[in-house]
DNA sequence: GATTAATAACCGTACGTTCGGTAAAATATA
DNA sequence: TATATTTTACCGAACGTACGGTTATTAATC
């Protein structure tokens, strides 16, 4: 018996969780598998070339989620500026489950693999900031203070992410987030 | 002829060089001896619980590295806020080479190996935070004031790292050093 | 009936770790 | 002071295991 086909969604999400959580060089294939639902060998007939495949697979699908849950969101003009943050503040906070998740462009991001997915995780970060920077114009900054603002954000969702994990508390995350909020609104 | 004794401190930056770049899982018996100077065998004499107390002894090393050029400097009385402010940010611009390098507090932070160094790393974050929190009381900030900006500092510093290696451009480091300095100074 | 999607079994390599042994330095003995 | 002993520091080679990756085969789908 040939067990039915593991759509890509939920292939894509069990291969993310192990990224995200171990990185490149800490992701063995038996791991991947398991958490994909797929045996090592159906990885490879899914992925032809190997972890790097997989690893670049999962990058634009994380690219995908930004692109249509961060930046779409941040710049639907049928929204107030303060009802897209809002929406999206909900969509940060449950990416990252509140601060007890990491995030996969950091997971990524060491000496030994970012160079393997360089331009994939730039891309990324970039169209964060640009969602944002187009966030900050519509609440009335100039483009330069918009964009500064738009880096702040980055800035403090990867850093306070760093924090919880290394203090062992989602606190230092709900924090940064809620003040993100503050930045915008408080103007 | 036997080799002269490789000394700690040379031994204990090159393998905290691997470790910080490479993370736990990523960082090779190999490469780590290939950094300190030593063979593998020649590790297992200097640290006979092997990865996870070379690690441990490099955690540690980081940690007085902190005590002694962060927090003793931040609450040497001595010293005006203002110089004490200057002299550690200039350590901090050493530390991480002005952006270039990473946090090994970061690199040891993923899922997979912060269960086993997690004291280790809150200990070196939290006396981080405390000392700057000595600094904001210094400076005249009420202690819950001061701690909050504490954080901040810590999550600026954290964060604009990642995004810097994310965009292959030390520019956000820089900026967040910058900023840094700027929020204390400007009250 | 051809193609697609999955698997079990397998491969060579690199991993973390251990072992046996040697050279230098330090200490004790004469 | 000269010799014997112990300790320290290093290394080459090998261990069993787990790695990333491959092949041959089977079963469901188009």
């Amino acid at each position: 018996m040939r067990p039915p086909k593991v759509e890509d969604q939920a292939l894509l999400d069990g291969l993310m969780a192990v990224l995200r959580a171990k990185g490149y060089e800490g992701s063995s294939l038996n791991e991947l598998a398991g958490s994909s639902g797929l045996q090592k060998a159906s990885l490879y007939h899914r992925f032809p070339g190997g972890k790097k495949e997989i690893t670049l697979a999962v990058l634009h699908y994380v690219h995908e989620w930004i692109r249509k849950y961060i930046y779409e969101r941040l710049t639907d003009q049928s929204l107030s500026p303060a009802e897209r943050l809002g929406d999206v503040i909900q969509s940060i906070h449950s990416l990252y489950q509140g601060g007890e998740k990491s995030c996969i462009l950091k997971a990524l991001s060491m000496d030994s693999s970012v160079e393997l997915f360089r331009e994939e995780i730039k891309e990324s970060m970039q169209r964060w900031i640009d969602g944002f920077t187009a966030l900050g114009v519509d609440y009335g900054f100039t483009r330069d203070a918009a964009q500064e603002k738009a880096f702040q954000v980055l800035i403090a969702i990867q850093g306070s992410l760093i924090v919880s994990k290394g203090l062992g508390s989602t606190a230092p995350f709900v924090a940064a987030v809620e003040a993100i909020e503050k930045m915008y609104r408080e103007v």
